[in-house]
DNA sequence: ACAAACAATATGATTTTTCATATAGTTTTG
DNA sequence: CAAAACTATATGAAAAATCATATTGTTTGT
């Protein structure tokens, strides 16, 4: 395996790089998201919306007529925050629910209008600050970051639990 | 109005198969963290744990005596927030709390032997987790994710917003 | 030494999130 | 075709998290 740096060997003389925590996968995936997440959730606050909100948002704007169900895992929260979330998106305007003709139990949740310019407004924003976050990690090993990413929800995705 | 399209868009440029979503790196870095913690944080919950006390005891197992604002900082959370998980964990007999005799401001938190006990054996476990993990990427260009996610986070370290 | 500025932690009030379960609709089965 | 099993969403009560700010202790500038 190349193994370059994955030592915690190779800090300045800062004196916290040392331990399980800082070379702990599941810690770096969860500082790494906060960390790279938190100034564009700024942006999105700004804009009016929480962060769930933005996440349904989005996935309304690649996949319009969602479930709940759907929407619940696609912008990973709950269901019942999804529910929740969804009403109040709902009395603002961004969205209206429908159920499923085909299947009475579905809600089916659309953007209207004013949603879909609010995804309009706030998608490309969100492309900026994601080109921006890439262009810091040219040349780094950074680079292979969104690849390593998608593997790592490959592997898991449908796989039982590692390690019971 | 309501323009319902639940296909996917015809345009076959650079879309793979799915939208703005399943591509955009904030995405993938929570819900890689969602999922990837998800069984571990089950075994955090069976031990009587909650995630973000198992963060600090996990912490203080690397930093013992370290104040309530490096443990925030450390354990993703905030500091009103972990004020309390502190206290609760105090009255839970995990860890106690001394004032530094150098600055009468900060609280530094040490594990009792109780807490060191629950530390060890959930470093472990968090470690065989891990590992497992680490073999499920094996070949995958996942073997690249902890040095790319150290990357990530050395880059924004200390920079600036990356486009205001 | 004193007041202002600063820093670390704590706390009250509110908002979010979760958990368990209820409600409503659908499919399966005997 | 009715009852049981199942699925999708909603909801009440409780727990957790957040925000603004209070409190306490320290440093700085005059």
């Amino acid at each position: 395996m190349t193994q370059q740096r994955t030592e915690a060997a190779t800090n300045g003389d800062t004196a916290q790089d040392e331990g399980f925590v800082s070379d702990y996968l599941l810690y770096l995936l969860a500082a790494a998201s906060d960390v790279a997440s938190a100034q564009f959730h700024a942006q999105v606050r700004k804009a009016g919306l929480r962060v769930p909100e933005w996440r349904v948002l989005a996935c309304l704007s690649d996949t319009d007529g969602a479930m709940i169900t759907q929407l619940a895992r696609q912008a990973l929260a709950e269901q019942s925050r999804l529910t929740r979330i969804i009403a109040q998106m709902e009395e603002r305007g961004l969205l209206i629910r429908r159920s499923d003709p085909a299947d009475g139990r579905r809600v089916r949740v659309y953007l209207t209008d004013v949603g879909r310019a609010l995804a309009a407004e706030l998608v490309p924003q969100a492309r900026r600050h994601e080109a921006a976050l890439m262009e810091m990690l040219k040349g780094n090993e950074g680079a292979q970051l969104k690849p390593a990413l998608k593997s790592l929800l490959a592997a898991l995705d449908g796989s039982a639990d590692p390690q019971g």
